[in-house]
RNA sequence: GCUCAAGUGGCGGAAUUGGUAGACGCGCUGGAUUCAAAAUCCAGUUCUUUCGAGAGUGUGGGUUCGAUUCCCACCUUGAGUACCA
């Protein structure tokens, strides 16, 4: 009996979704262990055997878990909505859905033949609207909601209305719009409907705000950065502007430090943590107060820094005047002068007619320049002098204000104090334009460059922080600050909200209609509001997103139904939203889906959430840190302050697996000919690179010349010239993409070499989290181990396991290997226990092993990596059950006990020989014995050892 | 520029706390089997070598009886991020 991986994969495939084999029930007298993948977009193109890396790891996990006798939550789903499907639409007039449909079914054939134990009973995808529904769910629960930084969690709004009836809002410590004016109980009551929602609205989690996008008009849509080369549309090469819009926004801001202070708790990599500690961008320091003294434009309107109740208590309020975030309020006494956004809003209130003409000219050529460029032009300073002054808070010196691009509108308040001895860029740039740059660091040369060294700062000519290091007169400067009411203590971040609208067709419409261009949110017991029909997958002529060529997409108050455009009256029916939701939207709550799929209640039930808590291991790619893993943990710590989840973070462990790696193909044209010459002659010629089919290649690098002649016309009637008989191509090892012609189909390896294979092969390759080519040809090392296994089990005539007592050396082969593949799993090292089956399998067969006492538990560890052999030679063992729910083997120390230890002998470090010697012999024993050895005197050479080192059970080491 | 990760045979990679560098596999070489090939099995495979041995984990230093492992500097590659005040 030969091992027939074909049909014996296919038998137990069967087995296992016939037995619902994998099925987690939601209440079991075992410990929860939930094992989650990030799910795919299933594309057009299928998997290729990139894909299914983390997947097999998982898998691993989840196996191994259930062996270990835990009830393992393992789903997998479908991210449905997204750009692709709608493309392709536009391109075809193919319905998303159905599209979408199709390569669901055959990513679902696709992994079922790699032999997952998924739970495919909890399968969610995002695009079905019994899951939209609760997409759209908790969008309006954002949208109820406000952050309240004084109990620093969110709230429902009605708490906040509370507030302003009883007391207006200047009590209120909100994370909200930037400027709010104050208004009393009063006022507030005696606001229109429309004013109230207006205020509200600034205060909301998801809110409607103007945004600065990339605006493409010959394309009708918005465009991401990357996707605008040198200003123009990547597609087809059109003018791209800046252009403003009414978007929603989610106020992840809000949750800025919460964000940041989670990542402490999680076991996630160091890698993944500091890059989202570096997107949340959180920097500690003060916001000053500059007042201005010259307002030649006369009256000026109110604006951020000069809002009623800004430094309240100080003699500055109501003055007018720039405010600056800084992280260094320690030497504010080296302050020379201030720089302003070109897109400040004061830019143009303070300039002098003097300067008029040049600040201008500054500001609009700044405004032509794309951000892009003004990023990759780092090196030019520019700038110019408005002609104002600002007031030192200490000194009362005037201060000049200049602006310069170097200042970003977008961080902090636009608005910089520029302290040249101490900032690199100030510096430049003082130099630049000849600004005096006052030393206030103690001992300190700044004749070349600026001293940015916090740590060594020792702050001198600056009054009351002289002698004082950076920490202390930070603290004091801020204090005198605060007394002055010039400023206070700040904490910035470079965290921005998330654009939450989109101008496309297949994603997630939005519950909201408008009235009077206010929004509303329908009502949840209405949901879902599913995506209409529509003619074009485009934008509309006049440029409204996509849905604006539906026509039925009105909402009807009477009857809570959506119903035709041509009905809308603005008094009782509206139009409805025609935006969708990003991308982002239906993957930031998925996991906690799978816990309770099915239900039409609740997102999920409360006995669910509350049994499987959380993701006990997530594995996925390092691609969505500062994304999906980032807005995930934003709605899940929102979702807890609903008190609807019962966790702020929702994944214990993650671990990123790396990219698999095609190796490519080259083949070597001579120049200007159809003539193509082997790898070893290609330095002899002029020649061009040319990627050719990665099949035809055999493990030694040789094309096949017949098949490459059939491949392409082109390669028909070529000359070949070989070296030995052979055409060797040269390799490269880059992504896998079809314009290479390295993609490899996971399909065919199946077919080939069999699933098992397959996943030992992605195991074996490297660690997990490894970036790494793949090579076809080295999964003959793994399938040949299959065959050995298979024989260790299986003669010509049928099993070959019996009864036998286990010798020594079997048992000792066995809880080596159980060893070593326990902390292997528990260390996700899986390619070093694919070695150790190996290992193991090779020295069985070498013993002529056939008993079943060490055999079965063999079969168990195997099992999590190849299971459809595992559980093939399970059942020929005569079990009539799954193998998947055994009991993990124990390992017994006692079986790997030695009398004696094969000693390395080093001479200054380097081995040199070895030695046999009884474990029992003490220090003094070993070393007379390693003296007394020939070798030993060989090595010396008549020299007499200065010292030997004897570490009992380890190295003896003999200096001299 | 900054942050993080990584540099080991022809290739993928191994080496729990510093203790026999190159496990396991691919490829390669030789042999057995075969009419032949595939498959399978056996032996060898870091480099140098005067066959005694010597060198060797990106480079240069350091700590140590002993360093792939720890420390310092540098080089290379990959990832992320960037005028963030």
């Amino acid at each position: 009996m030969t091992y027939n991986f074909n049909a014996i994969e296919a038998k137990w495939q069967k087995y296992w979704a016939e037995n619902q084999t994998f099925k987690a029930e939601n209440t079991s007298d075992k410990p929860k262990y939930y094992v989650l993948d990030m799910f795919p977009y299933p594309s057009g193109a299928g998997l290729h055997v990139g894909h299914p890396l983390g997947y097999i790891a998982s898998d691993i996990y989840a196996r191994y878990k259930r062996h270990q006798g835990f009830n393992v939550l393992h789903p997998q789903g479908y991210d449905s909505f997204g750009l692709p499907a709608e493309q392709y639409a536009i391109q075809t007039g193919q319905h998303p859905a159905v599209t979408t449909k199709a390569n669901i079914a055959t990513y679902r054939r696709q992994l079922d033949q790699i032999g997952f134990s998924f739970d495919w009973s909890r399968e969610v995808r995002t695009s079905d609207p019994s899951y939209y529904k609760w997409t759209q769910w908790i969008f309006i629960q954002l949208f109820n909601s406000w952050y309240n930084k004084n109990t620093d969690r969110a709230e429902d709004i009605s708490e906040l209305i509370k507030i302003f009836e009883a007391e207006g809002n200047t009590s209120v410590n909100a994370i909200c719009d930037a400027a709010i004016d104050a208004f009393s109980a009063g006022e507030w009551q005696g606001f229109t409907a429309e004013e109230q929602q207006r205020i509200l609205l600034q205060y909301r989690l998801t809110y409607l705000a103007e945004t600065e996008v990339n605006w493409c008009p010959a394309l009708g849509t918005v465009l991401a950065n990357d996707e605008i080369v040198n200003g123009v549309s990547e597609r087809g090469g059109h003018p791209v502007i800046r252009k403003k819009m009414t978007q929603w926004s989610m106020r992840i801001s809000a949750y800025a430090e919460r964000l940041l202070q989670g990542l402490e708790k999680i076991d996630w990599t160091d890698a993944l943590k500091e890059s989202q500690r570096n997107w949340i961008g959180k920097s500690v320091g003060a916001e000053v107060f500059f007042p201005i003294l010259s307002f030649p434009k006369g009256e000026a309107k109110a604006d951020a820094s000069t809002r009623a109740g800004y430094m309240t208590g100080g003699n500055n309020s109501g003055a007018r005047g720039i405010s600056v975030f800084t992280t260094r309020p320690d030497t504010i006494f080296g302050v020379s002068f201030m720089t302003l956004a070109p897109e400040h809003e004061l830019v143009s209130q303070i300039t002098t007619e003097a300067q008029k003409e040049a600040v201008e000219a500054y500001v609009l050529a700044t405004a032509k320049r794309s951000e892009r460029d003004r990023m990759a032009d780092v090196k030019t300073i520019s700038g110019v002098f408005t002609g104002a002054y600002a007031e030192h808070p200490f000194t009362k010196a005037p201060i000049p204000i200049w602006i310069g691009d170097y200042v970003l509108a977008g961080y902090g308040t636009g608005a910089v104090m520029s302290v040249p001895c101490g900032d690199e860029r100030d510096y430049a740039f003082a130099k630049h334009f000849n600004i005096p740059i006052p030393n206030i660091f103690g001992g300190v040369d700044i004749s070349e460059t600026a001293f940015s060294d916090k740590s060594n700062t020792v702050i001198a000519n600056s009054d009351f922080l002289n002698g004082l290091n950076y920490k202390k007169a930070t603290k004091r400067a801020i204090y005198e600050l605060e007394k002055l009411g010039q400023g206070e203590g700040k904490t910035n971040y470079r965290l921005r909200d998330a654009v939450f609208s989109r101008q496309r067709y297949w994603g997630e419409p939005f519950p909201v209609y408008y009235v009077n261009g206010m929004p509303q949110m329908i009502a949840t017991e209405h949901l879902p509001i599913t995506l209409p029909e529509v003619e074009k997958y485009l934008p509309t002529e006049t440029g409204e997103p996509p849905l604006g060529n539906a026509t039925t997409w009105a909402w009807d108050t009477k009857t809570n139904t959506v119903v035709a455009n041509t009905l809308i009256d603005n008094e009782t029916i509206f139009p409805l939203e025609l935006n969708t939701m990003p991308g982002w939207a239906g993957s930031s709550w998925y996991f906690n889906r799978y816990m309770d799929p099915t239900n039409t209640e609740a997102f999920a039930s409360k006995e669910a959430l509350d049994y499987w808590q959380d993701v006990d291991l997530y594995i996925g790619g390092s691609e969505h840190a500062t994304g999906h893993l980032l807005y995930s943990r934003f709605w899940q710590k929102f979702l807890f302050d609903k008190g609807v989840v019962p966790t702020d973070e929702y994944a214990k462990k993650l671990i990123n697996q790396g990219m698999i790696l095609g190796t490519s193909a080259i083949i070597y044209r001579v120049s200007g000919t159809n003539t193509y010459v082997s790898l070893g002659l290609k330095d002899a010629h002029n020649v061009e690179e040319i990627r050719v089919d990665v099949s035809m290649v055999n493990a030694s690098n040789e094309i096949d010349v017949d098949k490459l002649k059939a491949w392409q016309p082109q390669y028909s009637d070529a000359e070949f010239i070989l070296e030995d008989g052979k055409y060797i191509v040269g390799r490269e090892v880059e992504k896998m993409s079809k314009r290479w012609f390295n993609v490899v189909n996971p399909d065919d390896i199946v077919a080939d070499y069999g699933a098992d294979s397959l996943r030992l092969y992605e195991m074996f390759l490297g660690p997990l989290e490894q970036y790494k080519p793949w090579n076809t040809a080295g999964i003959t090392g793994v399938h040949n181990f299959l065959k050995k296994l298979w024989k260790l089990y299986v003669g010509d005539t049928g099993l070959k396991v019996d009864e036998t007592a286990p010798t020594k050396d079997h048992l000792k082969t066995l809880h080596k290997t159980i060893k070593k593949v326990q902390a292997d799993i528990e260390n996700f090292s899986f390619n070093t226990s694919v070695s150790t089956f190996m290992i193991a399998v090779n020295e069985l067969t070498q013993q002529k092993c056939s008993s079943k006492a060490v055999l079965e538990p063999l079969l168990i560890l195997i099992s999590p990596y190849a299971p459809h052999i595992a559980e093939e030679l399970w059942g020929q063992l005569g079990h009539s059950t799954s193998i998947s729910t055994v009991a993990f083997p124990e390992f017994d120390e006692s079986h790997l006990v030695e009398s004696s230890k094969n000693y390395p002998i080093s001479f200054n470090g380097k081995m040199r020989f070895t030695m046999e010697l009884g474990l029992d012999l003490n220090k003094d024993e070993i070393e007379k014995a390693v003296l007394a050895h020939e070798k030993t005197q060989e090595q010396l050479g008549g020299r007499t050892p200065k010292k030997v080192i004897v570490v009992p059970g380890k190295i003896v080491n003999i200096v001299g």
